[in-house]
RNA sequence: GGGCGUGUAGCCUAGCCAGGACAAGGCGGCAGCCUCCUAAGCUGUAGAUCAAGGGUUCGAAUCCCUUCACGCCCGCCA
């Protein structure tokens, strides 16, 4: 919808640039694709400061050169285009009606939300260490990374999203070592493991001489023992299956795992060895293999195997990020800000290896008031517990307001909010933000907010839900400044999943949600659907459908549920 | 010490990558709106030397340099 209009104001004014003669200078928007400056404004539907762009080149006032093009341009009959205007230096373009038009027809019918793109990504998130529960820092991985893979599904890509279970680490290590001293009590799986976990490392930092334990049991799982393999399966499954119930309330689902094992028993990892070692940057230091990474930019060596043999987290990682490159267009990670610097190493041994690199989406930590978090010192907040809260405070909210509703209706709605409260709070912060987690701000539920958004869509739903079959409608009847800003708004859902798609940023389509709910807010105040006169009525309805499929998409590609009522 | 990131009204945040039309929202404050499709809503109002200083430019929250503050990293951990 809204790209098409776009691609008419691109034809419009490059066409009328050739007309002029004008031709652009080398700039930065040429090599990100929006070389005409094009962006949507309060002033017009798009704009475009391209004439200060040529001022330089054409020796000439902004103002004159817009004058110019404007005067060249020749509106195409099919064009989306109604009119252009110079205001000043500025260039302003609207859409006609029939955009409008269609646009109220297309998301009516519902069948408009899937862009155009088709590679295969495959995308990695949470990827959590599975020696606890996932806690609050864990879910702005989670909530990103799902995000992301809807967005990429909605833009049209296949995509599989991918756990990365670290089997191999020392941690989980600590965790065997540790169910071997003492029993899980009968907590969720996942919370079990962490008291086992926090009680080994306790026992570890008073007698360091147990770390033998440890190393041992590392040295057998790495060597394919079948016995130590069958222990680290089992506590792992274990953890594993707590962590998946939890990502299951977050409406959260992994396509596949896969296991850091699996590249060690493949072989694949010694294939990493192998193709470092012939560039000829590696070296043995004190019976460790190395890597030089300096002319890369990177001060620190890259260890790749410890001098007892065993791998290392990073060359593991090669050997899945080879493997994701011969099975992808395009491979995308998630991950917390404590892995910029490995990340970094990890693209630069890839391209020695001559394999494509990673797009990386790195996001900041979230720490508690108290300071950041630790699940070795059991010190941080689960994400069970978080829903838990947001559920009851939900269930609350939905008591005081629909008490004459049913206690398994309450229940229900108080779920959805909750899910879409935690998962909205999360995404609609850019990800390069650092953030203190606030349980004042995680349980209100007003208007940034995800509630704020479903509530919008339950009012679409109630409308349509009391009109019942509404028959034919006429677009064009839909002339009120409200109605033609929610049409625009509705119309701009292309726009901003594939600016989310392209960029890897989630929060624009978190923005989009907010806009989208406030604009039918504002509408649903000014212009009465039900008892409006005949043919209006039918009109409006016909909107009113229109910007529930769009609301109702929009939430489910940020994986926030649309209530029909709440 | 070095690297990366962040710093925008009392609080939380968008805008920064590709410099341009009055710096945009939310919370909190103040003032209004439910005999009318769900008030988890709508309207109005007050509140900002865009961390500080310098530079580039016709024009800087946005680009460059310096300083300060905060976060993360600099392990034969992950």
């Amino acid at each position: 919808m809204f790209l098409d209009f776009w691609r008419d104001v691109e034809s419009l004014l490059r066409d009328a640039m050739d007309r002029c003669g004008f031709v652009l200078p080398e700039t930065d928007a040429r090599i990100n694709g929006n070389e005409l400056l094009l962006e949507t404004s309060p002033h017009a539907d798009l704009a475009s400061t391209i004439s200060f762009r040529l001022a330089p080149v054409l020796k000439k006032n902004p103002a004159k050169i817009s004058q110019e093009l404007l005067e060249a341009m020749v509106l195409d009959e099919n064009s989306t285009v109604d009119r252009a205007e110079a205001m000043g230096p500025y260039l302003n373009f609207y859409a006609n009606r029939r955009f409008l038009e269609s646009a109220v027809l297309e998301a009516e019918g519902d069948g408009c939300w899937t862009g155009s793109m088709t590679e295969r990504v495959i995308v990695e998130h949470t990827s959590a260490n599975p020696n606890g529960p996932l806690h609050v820092g864990h879910i702005r991985n989670s909530v990103i990374g799902d995000t992301l893979v809807r967005i990429l599904r909605r833009a049209g890509c296949q995509v599989e999203a991918q756990y990365y279970v670290n089997d191999m680490g020392r941690q989980i290590a600590i965790v065997v070592w540790g169910c071997g001293r003492y029993p899980l009590d009968d907590s969720k799986p996942d919370h079990a493991i962490a008291k086992v976990y926090i009680q080994a490392n306790k026992d570890l930092a008073a007698e360091p001489e147990l770390k033998v334990g440890v190393d041992r049991l590392m040295q057998l799982y790495e060597s394919g023992d079948s016995e130590t393999a069958a222990k680290f399966k089992s506590a792992v499954d274990y953890a594993l299956s707590g962590i998946e119930d939890t990502l299951r309330r977050l409406n959260i689902s992994h396509d596949s795992y896969r296991w850091e094992g699996e590249f060690v028993r493949d072989g694949s990892t010694a294939k990493v060895f192998e193709a470092l070692e012939s560039t000829g940057l590696t070296e043995w230091e004190g019976g460790a293999l190395q890597l030089d990474l300096s002319d890369q930019g990177f001060e620190k060596k890259l260890v790749l195997k410890r001098s007892d043999g065993t791998s290392l987290y990073t060359t593991r990682d090669l050997a899945y990020h080879q493997w994701k490159a011969e099975n992808s267009d395009r491979m995308i990670d998630v991950l917390g800000a404590d892995h910029k610097l490995i990340s970094g190493q990890l693209k630069a041994a890839l391209r020695l290896m001559g394999v494509r690199e990673p797009e990386i989406v790195i996001f900041e930590f979230v720490s508690l008031p108290t300071g950041s978090m630790s699940t070795r010192k059991g010190k941080f907040i689960s994400t069970d517990e978080l829903l838990d809260e947001v559920e009851a405070q939900a269930y609350r909210e939905v008591t005081a307001r629909r008490p004459e509703e049913v206690e398994e209706f309450r229940r229900a709605v108080a779920k959805d909010v909750a899910l879409g409260a935690v998962r909205y709070d999360v995404v609609k912060v850019s990800p390069d933000k650092a953030t203190t987690f606030d349980w004042k701000a995680a349980l209100d539920f007003e208007k940034l907010s995800a509630p704020f958004i479903q509530y919008s869509h339950a009012r679409a739903c109630s409308i349509l839900d009391k009109a019942g079959d509404f028959g034919e409608f006429d677009p064009r009847l839909l002339t009120g400044s409200e109605e033609i800003d929610l049409i625009k708004k509705i119309s701009q859902f292309d726009l901003a999943v594939e600016l989310a798609a392209r960029e890897l940023k989630p929060h624009l389509l978190a923005t989009y949600a907010r806009e989208l709910a406030e604009i039918f807010n504002q509408f649903y105040r000014s212009s009465p659907v039900l008892d409006a006169e005949p043919g209006i009525r039918e009109a409006r309805l016909a909107l009113v459908k229109a910007a529930r499929n769009c609301l109702r998409a929009t939430l489910e590609t940020l994986g926030i549920p649309a209530l029909e009522s709440m």
